[in-house]
DNA sequence: TCGTTAGGTGAATCTAAATTCATTATATGA
DNA sequence: TCATATAATGAATTTAGATTCACCTAACGA
């Protein structure tokens, strides 16, 4: 019947799981693991508490769950970027104006991720698999910044330092932005980001490298 | 008796205080707010469970007289070097510097400020006061390199962003090191901090400001 | 129509922790 | 030494919230 291998049923299912997912994103990035009930998440989605067990098996597994779908597809997207084509300049100019689209779509999960995912953590069984995204972004962005350097276009900085300068820098806006969402004010505000990043790091004109 | 007006009694019980409150600070730095119980605080106190409810009204009200303390202890400093003498430069310099010593003697209070308090947070009712203390600093910071600004030292970035992208780069590095720390790593690591922002900041020789 | 099955339901149960409090120990000073 | 006050104790109680499970309901094929 369906275009896709799925049977209408199994769309249902999946459908009813993604609710229950989307709510529980809302409740965590708004008050954070501990403090949302598997009550609240199943009044929030209009299910019953038993029904989540369906789902998950417990409210660790359905976080787990919710980290992992949103970090993939975040880190996916800005892996894209760093890899992309473009001078080392043009990735990085970017990737940091990347940030507030990804704030507009993904505001919930930015909250979720930098307060309880971020540098810091709350402890969770399998968080390998988000490290290993996070520490595939961080690698390529550490990468871009040595190109960048031994080509002579950015000053002679530390790659790893300069990486969790900015990360921690646009974790810290997006935070701080998730909540009231203002298209206009965060471009405005990334691009001061760019600007003190960026112009921070070009070589001044007429001066060589080191 | 007492060379203050304590009575030897009230300065056993404020030494009491003192000791729970150490080895709570211990252990939520090590394992967060909610992953440590009132159990587990007096064992590491060697009280007894009912011992810590004659000094705090409640869990949250120790959570909160340990940041309270800690707190003030290090942004009263800050803010010292931060209204101290030297030019623009030089206090920024030395801002950056003091990270690493700050860090030295407040290792898990650094840790348990920056996963349970810094940007993000948990929600306590009286986070007032420990919202001021880090508003005083920031503002002297905006102010301090809005100074640097019209003088022409610093290149024309925005306040307010670079004060963010500083703090949240050092409690990064702070929270990434306050588990093993190493004088001489941490040290180095602070370093290239400084030469990644303060030599970003400063307006290139032989060029105007703006 | 009827039996079967996959979800769905939410009250009941279980569990971990916070909080209380009757009891015990210790110190002070008459 | 004894009376009193102050602090310490930890078993018992309470509470909040995760998890379970015996019971529904709707859809589908026979």
């Amino acid at each position: 019947m369906g275009k896709t291998t799925l049977t209408r049923k199994e769309r249902e299912k999946l459908r009813h799981k993604k609710e229950i997912l989307s709510a529980a994103l809302k409740l965590f990035s708004e008050r954070g693991f501990h403090n949302v009930s598997m009550q609240q998440i199943a009044e929030a989605s209009e299910f019953a508490v038993g029904s989540l067990y369906n789902f998950f098996a417990s409210k660790e597994a359905l976080f787990e769950e919710l980290a992992n779908n949103c970090g993939e597809e975040i880190t996916s997207t800005l892996i894209i970027i760093l890899d992309g084509p473009g001078t080392e300049l043009e990735r990085l100019t970017n990737f940091i104006r990347y940030a507030p689209v990804l704030l507009e779509e993904h505001a919930a999960f930015m909250r979720l991720y930098v307060s309880e995912l971020g540098t810091r953590g709350v402890k969770l069984s399998k968080r390998q698999e988000k490290e290993d995204l996070v520490a595939a972004v961080n690698t390529r962005l550490e990468q871009l910044l040595a190109n960048g350097i031994r080509k002579g276009v950015f000053r002679c900085v530390d790659p790893a330092i300069t990486t969790k300068a900015i990360n921690s820098t646009l974790e810290t806006l997006a935070f701080e932005n998730a909540g009231h969402f203002d298209k206009v004010a965060v471009t405005e505000m990334f691009e001061k980001v760019e600007r003190l990043f960026i112009d921070g790091l070009l070589v001044p004109e007429g001066q060589d490298n080191e």
